[in-house]
DNA sequence: CGTATCGATTGACATCGATCAATTCAATCG
DNA sequence: CGATTGAATTGATCGATGTCAATCGATACG
C-alpha cells in the first residue's frame, strides 16, 4: 500500500451532478487576506469595537482617563486592548504631560470596509 | 486604610490642561458592539476572510470540494473554519448527496459593513 | 452488501487571548 | 526631593484558537 501511486482521476460524480462551477480562485490575495484579517481580528472584542466607535466619533483625541470609566474592566485590561489597537494600525496615542490621547489613524480600516461594503 | 473613604474631586489638572473634552459615550451599544465583534471576530481569520471572499464572488454556491485546493490547509482544517463561519451566522450550507455546498448569508456582514463605513 | 468518497467530528497539542492584581514608569505638584 | 497620579507593563490564570492526524457518518457506485 505504498508503491501503488493510483492516479485515479477523481471524476466520480453522484447521480450526474456536476458539484459546482469550476473553480473560482479569491479575488484578494493572500497577502490583503493576512493584511484585513489582522484588522478584523482587532476588532473582534466588544470593547475593542467601542473603543474604536467612541474615538472615531470624538473628532479629536481622547486621554484614556476619560475613557476608563465607559467600560466595565480594569484600566489594565483597557491598556491592553488600546495596545491591541495600535499593534493593528488602528488607532495611534500621543502623551503630552500625564496623559495620554489617543486618535483613530485615517484610513486604517478602509481596506476591510471597502472590501466589506 | 479601609475607613477613610477619602472622596478627593480628582481634580488635579496638570498645567492647566483640561484633559480633554468632557466625556463621549459610545454610539454603538452593548448588544451591538457583541453582535458586531462576533462577526469580525470570524473574519480574523486569512483563510476564513478568503473563503468569505470565494463564496461571495461565487453567485451560486460552492461545495467544499472545490475549495480545498485553493487553500494550504488541511480538509479538516478546512471544515473547521467553514463551522466557525456558520456559527457566525456568516454563510450555511446545504448537503446534496455527497456534496455540501456553501454560500454567504445575505446582509450578514451588513451590520458591520455599515459601522466601518 | 462491500467499497470508495465527501465532509464533519474527535483528540491532541501548542499558542494565543482576555482579564485582573500588583508593580513599574513617567511626569507633575508641594 | 518625596508624594501623587495617569498609564503601561508584568505575572498569573483559564479558556479559546488554529492545526493536523485519525476516525466516523452518510451517500453513491458496482
Amino acid at each position: 500500500m505504498s508503491v501503488d501511486l493510483q492516479l485515479t482521476p477523481k471524476t466520480k460524480r453522484a447521480a450526474g451532478a456536476p458539484c459546482c462551477e469550476p473553480v473560482v480562485y479569491p479575488d484578494v490575495d493572500r497577502a490583503q487576506a493576512v493584511r484585513m484579517a489582522e484588522v478584523a481580528k482587532a476588532l473582534g472584542d466588544p470593547v475593542r469595537l467601542q473603543l474604536v466607535d467612541v474615538l472615531r466619533k470624538h473628532a479629536g483625541k481622547v486621554c484614556v482617563y476619560e475613557l476608563i470609566p465607559l467600560f466595565d474592566v480594569s484600566q489594565s485590561t483597557l491598556s491592553h486592548h488600546l495596545k491591541k489597537l495600535r499593534d493593528a494600525g488602528i488607532v495611534d496615542s500621543e502623551r503630552r504631560g500625564l496623559w495620554a490621547y489617543y486618535y483613530v489613524l485615517p484610513g486604517a480600516i478602509d481596506e476591510l470596509a471597502g472590501w466589506l461594503g
